[in-house]
This record gives structure tokens, C-alpha cells and sequence, in this order.
DNA sequence: CATAAATGACCATTATAATGTTCAATATAG
DNA sequence: CTATATTGAACATTATAATGGTCATTTATG
């Protein structure tokens, strides 16, 4: 019923959105991957959809002013848990 | 300025909202890890906001049926990066 | 156009996430 | 309370993400 989707899309789509953070901002993989501490080959991965790890995400939306964004919604996700009845 | 919020207190949220989730559907560690066939092993380290992969969590994600709103989610930022100005 | 920069791809090595197990401490049920 | 189930912790092993390098292709620049 629910999320039909795949989760090779959604590694894609949020490498697609790396990039597009990374370009917005004028930087080389090369660029990005210094100012993160990690390798060019982990920018590429994460960009090309391949599995990665959480740290390497969020070192880049820490990079790109989005974390504080995630854990607000985290954040609201938990509640919307904790306020509403079992449904099993 | 923006993300002083540190990469390890997200991982820890994200490791209580998966918690959360888990309980409300009434599920043990060990129930959770064999529907996703990851090892209860994996599902402790997420949970106790320990380092791990997307695949880990998008696969809960897609359980609990929120894979699509994230996917969403993504695509929104993506489509912000775009359609605004580079301030860079 | 030519040249340089950036990216995708591949590969060997290293670091570490995932696995599977055991055990003590907690929580839950009878 | 007692018995049972669940969880946190620690560990060795295995699988794989991260690294650092090269090279061909693509993209940007002069």
C-alpha cells in the first residue's frame, strides 16, 4: 500500500540533491570532499546513489545548513509518534 | 551560525525515533531486525545512535511506511536548490 | 579550436559497519 | 515473588564503506 517506492531511488534522488547543494555553491567534489574531511570517492558515491553511511550525509547537510532542518523533523516525527494511539 | 548541532545528537534522535516506531508497533529488536533481515546487532547500533548506512535506515523507514515522505521531502529541497539564486 | 578542470569509472588497500554469539541487567508477564 | 522476554554490552569474524590512486571521458575556460 504505502511506499511502494525503492531504496536505490531515494539514494539517487538524495545524491541528486547533493550535487545540486554542491553546485549551488561553486564547489568541486574535490572542494566539498576537503572541507568534510572524507574522500573525493565518498562525495562521488553518495552523489551516484551507491550505499553509504549516515555520517557522510550528515557531515554534508551539517555543511550545507540542513541539519539543524532534519532534527527539527525528527524531532516532529517522534512526537506525532508519542501522541497518537497504537494502531496494533 | 546556521547547524550547531552536533552530527552525533541527530544519530541519536534518529536512533529514538526508530525506537518509538518499533514500539508502537509492538515490535521486539529481534522481530524488527528478521522483517528487514538485518541482524538484531544492526537495529541495536541505529537505535543507540551509533554510526550506520542509509540502507539500514531507509529499509526501517520503508517499513514503517515514511520512505515516501522523506523521498518527498528530497525532492523539495532539490527543486528549492533550483529554482533559487546562487548566493555563492 | 586547444587547454585545463572536473567527473565517472575502476582497483587494491584500509577502516569500519554488519553479523552472530554470549552474558548481565531490565523489563514484562504469570 | 518467579519465570520469561527483551535489551544493552562486549567480542571475534565477515562484509563492505572509505580511502587513495590512476585513467578516460566530459565539461568548462581561454
Amino acid at each position: 500500500m504505502f511506499d511502494t517506492i525503492e531504496i536505490k531511488e531515494v539514494k539517487q534522488e538524495l545524491g541528486f540533491l547533493v550535487k545540486a547543494l554542491r553546485k549551488q555553491r561553486g564547489l568541486s567534489q574535490i572542494q566539498l570532499a576537503k572541507s568534510l574531511d572524507v574522500s573525493r570517492t565518498t562525495i562521488q558515491n553518495l552523489e551516484l546513489g551507491k550505499n553509504f553511511t549516515v555520517d557522510t550525509i550528515f557531515k554534508v547537510l551539517k555543511e550545507m545548513d540542513l541539519l539543524s532542518q532534519l532534527n527539527s523533523e525528527i524531532l516532529q516525527a517522534k512526537n506525532h509518534v508519542i501522541n497518537s494511539k497504537s494502531m496494533y
